[in-house]
DNA sequence: TCTGGGGTCCTAGGACCC
DNA sequence: TCTGGGGTCCTAGGACCC
């Protein structure tokens, strides 16, 4: 088997610098929601030592005096650039599974010349038609293919093989164990209390003991890291097994209406997407609590409420996340935030097709007909033009974003213009 | 007084990823 | 004043059954 992993380069920054070449060689930084927290650092940003997650209010005035470009998140502009990417790359070899928003996996396995040059010309290819710079790391395992391409962005440079025996344990010995695919903060602790310190020190463990003593995603790291696959497809499923919506508010709020709303709202965007897959579901889970960060008094609570049977009806989600909310909700604490989380997914068809005795199909026909106009109303007049009487109770969880960049490629009002 | 063994299913929680 | 959001997978442990 042979494997190319293709990266963007600080994806959310490159979106933005795209757009402003002015930019370019600045540091720039673009925030989480909320503009609570950093979620993507431009290589001078990294450079000047503004970590990953660090809470933007910590470092306002450090960006101020290095002249960084702060940018709210902008996920129509990324959404857009990430599929232009994805196109691109699906040019150049015949299969490619998209990991994440900035990342795919392209299958080389059979493929001739497989060369430092075959791989640059996809970088270059990326870069001309999208503006988005990435690197690629390639190898026999997905594995060995993400350490190759952070060895890639480690030297600087836009590609990184491994296609032979000693460059393999070369990179490997040089590799930091925390730095591989699949460890974490907990595990790196333990592995590194066991002596384990770089990925070669970890390819040498014997992948039964491993297994035993952690799991079997542990036992397919280290087997992966010497060259023998474990890991299947990483396409992420067409269909989502679960769907989420999770929102911290912009300020603490204490009041039912205001999480009511704040859990109707997000139940409609959910709803929405699980319409746009052809599934429905079984139950909802919804959940509130107040932030960790506060020395307020804490309170978390989740509950799962299931439906009488599967369906995408937001009204009936609706209906069952506010039954769950009314139960876990407890007054005078300070929430900061909330989500609901839709579980047990099926094929809506399949369910179709099920009716029980007590199901009228008359009924659940004229539902369906009213959700199908609900979703081309919000179409077309934009996300949001209809929508429940809850949502409108008190929007006062909603979140301030203040340094958001135009949607250049998706609403015309924002098209680039040039001079 | 003595109190098995094996299987399945479900859920909560942890860990990890980007 | 101010600390993100959306996923997946795995295990342990309890409930239940025969």
């Amino acid at each position: 088997m042979l494997f190319a992993l293709a990266d963007c380069n600080s994806f959310y920054a490159s979106c933005e610098t795209a757009f402003k070449p002015f930019l370019r060689g600045r540091p720039v930084i673009v925030l989480s929601n909320n503009d609570g927290c950093v979620v993507a650092r431009s290589r001078e940003a990294k450079q000047l030592g503004i970590a990953m997650g660090a809470p933007f209010f910590q470092i306002r005035e450090f960006c101020r005096a290095n002249r960084v470009a702060v940018f709210s998140s902008n996920y129509a502009l990324y959404g857009d650039m990430s599929q232009r990417v994805m196109q691109t790359l699906a040019s150049t070899v015949p299969e490619i599974e998209q990991y994440s928003i900035d990342e795919a996996f392209l299958n080389l396995t059979g493929m001739r010349n497989v060369t430092t040059a075959f791989a640059e010309s996809i970088v270059d290819r990326v870069k001309l038609w999208t503006g988005i710079p990435i690197s690629i790391g390639i190898a026999p395992t997905r594995t060995l293919a993400k350490v190759a391409n952070r060895q890639a962005k480690m030297d600087g440079m836009k590609t990184c093989l491994l296609l032979d025996e000693s460059k393999r344990i070369d990179v490997l010995k040089r590799f930091p164990v925390e730095e591989v695919w699949g460890v974490g903060r907990q595990l790196s602790v333990k592995l590194e209390r066991m002596g384990i310190q770089s990925a070669f020190d970890l390819a040498q463990q014997d992948p039964v003991q491993i297994r035993k003593r952690f799991t079997v995603i542990q036992e397919a790291m280290v087997r992966e890291l010497n060259g023998e696959t474990c890991l299947g497809n990483q396409q992420s499923p067409p269909t989502a097994k679960s769907i989420q919506t999770s929102r911290s508010f912009g300020k603490p709020r204490y009041e039912f209406d205001a999480l009511s709303s704040a859990i109707s709202t997000f139940v409609s965007r959910a709803a929405e997407k699980l319409r746009e897959q052809g599934q429905v579901a079984r139950a909802v889970d919804v959940y509130i609590r107040t932030s960790p960060f506060r020395p307020v008094a804490q309170y978390s609570a989740s509950t799962v409420v299931p439906l009488g049977r599967p369906t995408s009806d937001t009204l009936l989600l609706t209906q069952a996340a506010l039954d769950g909310l009314a139960k876990i909700f407890q007054p005078n604490y300070a929430y900061q935030k909330a989500g609901i989380i839709l579980i047990d997914l099926s094929s809506a068809a399949v369910n179709r097709a099920q009716l029980t005795f007590f199901d009228d199909p008359e009924e659940l026909e004229r539902r369906a007909g009213l959700m199908k106009t609900l979703d081309r109303l919000n179409e077309k007049f934009g996300r949001s033009s209809v929508m429940t009487g809850t949502q409108l109770l008190d929007d006062s969880w909603k979140s301030v974003q203040q340094n958001s960049s135009p949607r250049y490629t998706t609403e015309w009002d924002d098209l680039l213009v040039a001079k």
